[in-house]
DNA sequence: CCTGGCAACGTAAGCGCTTACTCAACGTAA
DNA sequence: TTACGTTGAGTAAGCGCTTACGTTGCCAGG
């Protein structure tokens, strides 16, 4: 067989010029036994003369693996307008991706990431299922029928949400342990009784976490709690505005502080509480969640919940990895530890040190 | 050829279960030419009783193209601490990571991505290329040698980088102009006259066009320029601090305006002006470059020049896949225009509108 | 009635690897 | 000496698609 110049070369050529059979070429880029010193010399050198890559797709076919993962989330960023790419919630999915892209790399795999739009979250999850071993798939970018469909062709591990079928492999954050922390943290070291929680979406199982969390931590603190969030955010801007906003038309005096269900509601609401002239966190403290950048630079700056997206997209990659290995093991469930990040607004010292 | 049910169904059982041959299904699946609707619909029924997906490696192994492509940044978060996954420099290549994965998936291609960290780029470039049909690198993750290496083997378009091999497809930023503009709006709108910069480092080009936008401006406006930056803050918000004390004990009088190259320089350069009782932006006007987000949260709001980082990750893909469908084409590159945001540091209004 | 053209398929040869099976040669133990 | 295990390789059958060629049947034109 002749090839021009310009094909690329495969392990025939290798092997002829090598001298050997394709099969202990193969050996050789692998699997490291089965075959001499001198043998191993000759045909790595005739692999680099030729300047051959082995080919990806025809490997894949034969060991019927692909070596690839893929990432499937949802852009909320393209849902909104066009300056939204500027939007914080972009920043969680990146974190993700980021830890993903390192544990997989690290696995010797190469990660395929998609994003799903509105509506095409199926179609596009199948398009990933021909292409990848297994998939991780980011709460909300895959309706629950569509995840059973997917996951009956090929491994998925689900990230940062509980409502998905029992069987499959899950990561996520402690969201409740991190709500009761940070408003443990209101309770004992600052003193605070009147405490105030905004809630993210209604339906959000992040958001009913981090209110179970509150409630457990007045629970604990003998305070009487509502069943239900007192207000409600959407875990938008401002959505935390109108929601301050009808905290304060509400009660006489306004609570002693607040704990949002979110950073961004946090930052939503730290304006409006300036617009009432009321001291942060003189009058009322504030907290926030999920540690964003911007928390670091309001003034005062934020205490907040930091989740570890960047663990989670790692320990899900390799819980993904894992399963890969081994498709018939237990089901794997991590909770990966919040970490509580004091600043100024909770009340302890400007430069953020623990109290 | 019987199976268990476990195993995933192949074209061949497909083609049996419809009454077809392979080549109609295959036909059907892609094409659409060539074969009665009947035909279509009965194979499709076949298809979705088997829940068929066709094989992906397969089928680019027939084809000799993988519908994937490849972006290959670096990690800055990983050579710092731990902490730094928070780092303000990531965001710049997550708007790049997004912009890419839309282009990609809007060309019906996958995206693959994979960082380099320290010394492994050339390793990893390696693998990446046989699971691509083409790749598009971020400045500063490759050598130019190992970019030569590389795009032997695979189309490549460069990002964000104008020091390339000059026969590669380029797309970039318009550093050069932003740098301009923003400098001549502190000089036209605010009427300011005593401008310093301050260049990140010595060696990035980034910071050179930047530094010569600023010296555009200056010469045109009568000024007196330097041929070099007065001094260098390295990108980063400590530099930019240490910068700036550079700048006041060299001077008598504090410059009336800082044109800062990014904006944690100018960040960091924001609290050092406050510790010396300077004004922002009535001593001294502050200006950034990246519009990056924490640049919307300090005190006054930073005024900057977005690059449109989003776009290029998008435009660099989609260049790379017209350089995919015509390999012969001329080099293309693109030069993607930046934006000012006029926020409150330059001394325009607080909220943000244009003068 | 014959011919040519076209639509609608079918045949089967790859695509470039991996790997189960073989096999030869060479000890080594009995 | 014989039987047998090891080591170092080669053979060749896939892996599941795509697609260049054929083939068949049908219809219009001559």
């Amino acid at each position: 067989m002749t090839r021009s110049v310009n094909d690329k070369a495969t392990i025939y050529e290798v092997a002829q010029q090598s001298g050997f059979s394709t099969a202990t070429v193969s050996r050789v880029m692998h699997d490291g036994v089965g075959f001499s010193e001198a043998t191993r010399t000759s045909v790595l050198e005739a692999a680099a003369r030729l300047g051959w890559v082995p080919n990806h797709s025809a490997r894949s076919l034969a060991r019927r693996r692909t070596g690839i993962v893929g990432l499937l989330f949802s852009d909320f960023a393209d849902a909104d307008a066009e300056d939204a790419s500027q939007s914080e919630s972009a920043l969680y999915v990146d974190q993700v991706i980021r830890g993903a892209e390192r544990a997989a790399t690290s696995a010797g795999d190469a990660i395929l990431i998609a994003a799903t739009r509105g509506r095409d979250g199926l179609q596009l999850a199948r398009s990933l299922v021909g292409k990848v071993d297994g998939l991780v798939v980011l709460a909300g970018s895959l309706a629950r029928r569509e995840l059973e469909e997917i996951s009956r062709r090929v491994p998925v591990v689900l990230m940062a949400t509980h409502t998905a079928p029992q069987h499959l492999d899950f990561v996520g954050a402690d969201n409740r342990g991190g709500s009761r922390t940070v408003t443990e943290h209101l309770l004992s070291e600052h003193r605070l009784r009147d405490l105030a929680f905004v809630a993210g979406p209604a339906r959000s199982p992040d958001s009913k976490e981090r209110f179970v969390g509150f409630t457990r931590a007045m629970a604990a603190a003998g305070l009487p709690t509502a069943t239900k969030p007192e207000v409600y955010g959407g875990f938008t801007e401002t959505g935390g505005a109108r929601a301050v906003e009808e905290l304060l038309a509400a009660r006489r005096t306004p609570p002693r502080a607040i704990v949002f269900g979110n950073d961004e509601m946090a930052i939503g609401g730290l304006g409006v509480l300036r617009r009432h002239k009321l001291r942060v966190p003189g009058d009322v403290a504030v907290t926030g969640f999920d540690d964003i950048a911007a928390g670091r630079h309001t003034r005062p700056a934020l205490t907040t919940v930091r989740q570890p997206m960047r663990d989670i997209g790692e320990t899900a990659v390799r819980t993904l990895v894992q399963r890969l290995a081994d498709r018939a093991a237990p089901r794997h469930t991590a909770v990966l530890p919040t970490e509580l990040v004091l600043r100024a607004s909770c009340g302890c010292s400007a430069r953020g040190g623990r109290p």
